[in-house]
DNA sequence: CGATTTCATGTTGTCGACAATACGCAAGGC
DNA sequence: GCCTTGCGTATTGTCGACAACATGAAATCG
């Protein structure tokens, strides 16, 4: 195959790959995207941190191409942002930034609500059910972390329900990027119990397919959200500040 | 510099680069990616195409490695598709997601209009004027190319005084995977006048800030851009019709 | 004759090496 | 003292070469 790749976790790269006319090999670049996107919106990769690609190489193994590769996909989702010739820092949101992320994913959640009162499926309304199920018992364990991972595919399978595949794209993009600001918030927001109980009415007026109430609902909840990121600067802290002045 | 790049009018490299302090350098990946999307999107190159490596690098005379990056751009654009082992092929869309990109499209630029109406300055509005008036020009002289060019500049001008550039990035975004279908339905459609005349009153609407009529007139405009391109199925032949079964 | 296998060819995937650029530090000039 | 200049080093940018894979045609077998 190629290098051992003995440091580190790293990405294992295919271990045994048949012909299988059905499913799809990934390719290495898509893999490396695949892991550093989740280093990034984990926290694992700080903001403002810089990308350098021969640690990167030398940590999974391969070379150079596919990496960078990797990383065009990545400052394409603006996750991280390429400077040429000096190199790709992580993005750190502004407070500015997240609140027009919010501003846009807000709509784009209410207008999914919308959608998916006329298209859902009863497959999509027991999806649904479970994961608030998977949320009420995260709660009440007291269980952060898997709360937080049921809330993601709530909110997921909203959009899911939709059945625009444009705009469930879009949806998990605007996530995507607000992920790690979300993740943060979470995990040490003090009104847990109000943030947890919106979202059963908001299930409810799904499952009624009231439409009206749901983008109220929707729309309020996640104005909440932002009250939750934008009270913490820690959720902003960039490792290490860049000065990006000088390229604009 | 690199190879001398005779072939073809390519990308003309970058001729005199200054360290200029205040202007960043356009990577070749960029330059490469930028050119190859106009040609997409201009339908130079088809749907359904496959995109040969080897003949854009004789093409722009340069490497592999900057044209796969470019490639991989394009990719997380959703202009085109690559297939491990394969190759990229232009994509080609189909009534449907035609259908659901125009209804994401929608949603954004109603809800770009309705920010608008909060937020655009004096400038803004001489923007859309301006591109209004070269509307007007180029739909009396009957000009569909520059009369399409101040079409678009007039709707991004819109999204743009949003002033939210995460709306106006997504607006984008899908504004280019829809560029080339309405590029043929505008050039070739009878009821221009209709599509034209609708342009007044929405304008008209924005500048007296007027945000529930400017969504309604929104909305109902880009619904006859829907009905315009739908009635054609020329703007979705494929050059070569492909079968991607195998790698679903 | 039809189905399968083998192989030749072209294309993509990955790599290591070299070139170009940016950065930090020391030396020099005002 | 402070700014500028000139290097050495580290990092990114680009390239050509080779490996892996897919495709299609010829050859083989039933």
């Amino acid at each position: 195959m190629n290098k051992p790749a003995m440091p580190g976790g790293a990405v294992t790269a295919v271990s045994a790959r048949r012909p299988a006319i059905i499913v799809a090999p990934k390719s290495l670049t898509q893999q490396i995207s695949d892991h550093i996107r989740s280093e990034i919106i984990h926290d694992n990769i700080k903001p403002g941190e810089w990308i350098r690609e021969k640690a990167l190489t030398e940590q999974f193994g391969i070379s150079r191409t596919p990496l960078r590769e990797a990383l065009q996909i990545l400052a394409t989702q603006r996750l991280i942002e390429i400077i040429p010739n000096r190199g790709a820092v992580v993005v750190a949101l502004s407070d500015d930034e997240i609140r027009h992320l919010l501003e846009v994913y807000v709509r784009l959640d209410v207008f999914a609500a919308e959608l998916a009162c006329e298209k859902a499926t009863p497959l999509d309304d027991e999806t649904i059910r479970r994961h608030l199920a998977t949320m009420a018992e995260a709660y009440h364990a007291g269980d952060r972390y898997t709360y937080f991972d049921a809330n993601q595919a709530f909110h997921l399978a909203i959009a899911a329900a939709s059945h625009n595949p444009v705009l469930i794209e879009m949806h998990a993009q605007l996530n995507l990027r607000l992920y790690r600001t979300r993740y943060l918030g979470v995990l040490q927001a003090e009104n847990w119990a109000k943030a947890f109980n919106e979202h059963e009415p908001i299930a409810e007026a799904f499952l009624n397919r009231n439409a009206s109430e749901l983008a109220r609902l929707v729309s309020e909840h996640l104005g909440f959200a932002w009250r939750m990121v934008s009270s913490d600067e820690v959720a902003n802290a960039a490792a290490t500040p860049v000065d990006l002045a000088r390229t604009a």
